[in-house]
DNA sequence: GTCTATATCGGGATAGAC
DNA sequence: GTCTATCCCGATATAGAC
């Protein structure tokens, strides 16, 4: 039993990469195959299907998500520290893995039902009741405007997926390059972190 | 020559229902027909292809798109009052239409060559530097805090789209069906104008 | 213009040799 | 475990009658 660059290991690697890019539909057999660097029937040899396939592949990219969001919102840190620490680990580890966030949100869409009991039953799923708290603590001290939670949450959410979601079209519009883009996102740590802490100003 | 349910009309407004929940890939001809309530040859009898029959709703979309995020950005109010019925007409469009962020931001990561080349030379693309010229404008006179204006305008966006795009997976997560969802993007409305007018406050 | 029947093709899946 | 060859089905596309 070698640790690296088992046969299984890079099928699902090669998996992960064409389904993120192509999607359930648009990615086939074939492609994976080439990207692994191995036949098409060594697939179908240790996984059984494509669907069987795919659906590993969205397991561990749901799992990853939730992960993001956890660390987004757990922690015991003070309000401030916390929101700026958490806009930068999610910025930060979506940067590896750009795709991730369309590719969920596009199977969540395609399928609803299945995705959203994977998400609820997760054994990681994020404590958002204890980030909600801590804001409605500092609403009463006076020291935070009073807005609701879940909206806010939201928004720093929003604030930090959607650029990644329409990346090619800012591209386009702004005519920035790969590297530009992400030194924008560097900059945008930054910017969404005193946004929010201002818009939370009493 | 009728004005209202040509056959033409039929299968471009059941192709675009198809198209958009499903993608290009995902889409079956025998689906949109059916949509339609007729013939699966008839696709090819009035558009060759799936290829020309999905080329035709992509650029619709598009084109709606923009419109849209050209409603956000121009007219000549002032910015308080501009922000507010931006957001306002931005979220009460996308409701009407709530697939279209999520296909043609699929689309466009499947293609970025095609699609973004089509945004830049389509004729109603966004006045930009009207918006971010107001936006400099207050911040010299001392009535805004100093932002960058790429940053904020991507943000007001991000907040207004997003919620639509992870809409299965926040439904989930707060356990909301889908009335209360509408209800939750009407405050949201108020929520987004007040918050980006109060990180804003100088 | 509209239908039925059919050609054609791509891609997932399996058989079987090695 | 790994390969080649092949099966098989679903989906696009076309032919041709009416």
């Amino acid at each position: 039993m070698q640790t690296t660059n088992t046969t299984e290991q890079q099928i699902i690697e090669a998996a992960r990469k064409i389904f993120m890019h192509r999607g359930l539909t648009g990615a086939r057999m074939q492609d994976i195959a080439d990207e692994a660097g191995i036949n098409k029937a060594m697939l179908h040899y240790y996984y059984r299907s494509k669907d069987k396939l795919f659906d590993i592949v969205l397991t561990e990219a749901v799992d990853q998500m939730l992960s993001r969001l956890n660390a987004v919102f757990s922690g015991d840190l003070e309000l401030p520290e916390k929101i700026r620490s958490a806009v930068d680990n999610y910025i930060t580890g979506i940067s590896e893995n750009p795709f991730l966030p369309l590719f969920v949100l596009n199977e969540i869409n395609q399928n609803p039902h299945r995705i959203a009991e994977r998400f609820l039953s997760a054994p990681n799923f994020p404590n958002i009741r204890g980030f909600a708290q801590q804001l409605l603590e500092g609403m009463e001290k006076g020291t935070l405007r009073k807005v609701d939670p879940v909206q806010l949450m939201i928004s720093i959410i929003s604030m930090c997926i959607f650029p990644f979601l329409a990346k090619p079209l800012l591209q386009a519009v702004f005519t920035i390059d790969d590297p530009a883009f992400l030194g924008f996102m560097e900059e945008r740590k930054v910017f969404v972190t005193e946004f929010v802490l201002n818009a939370l100003r009493p």
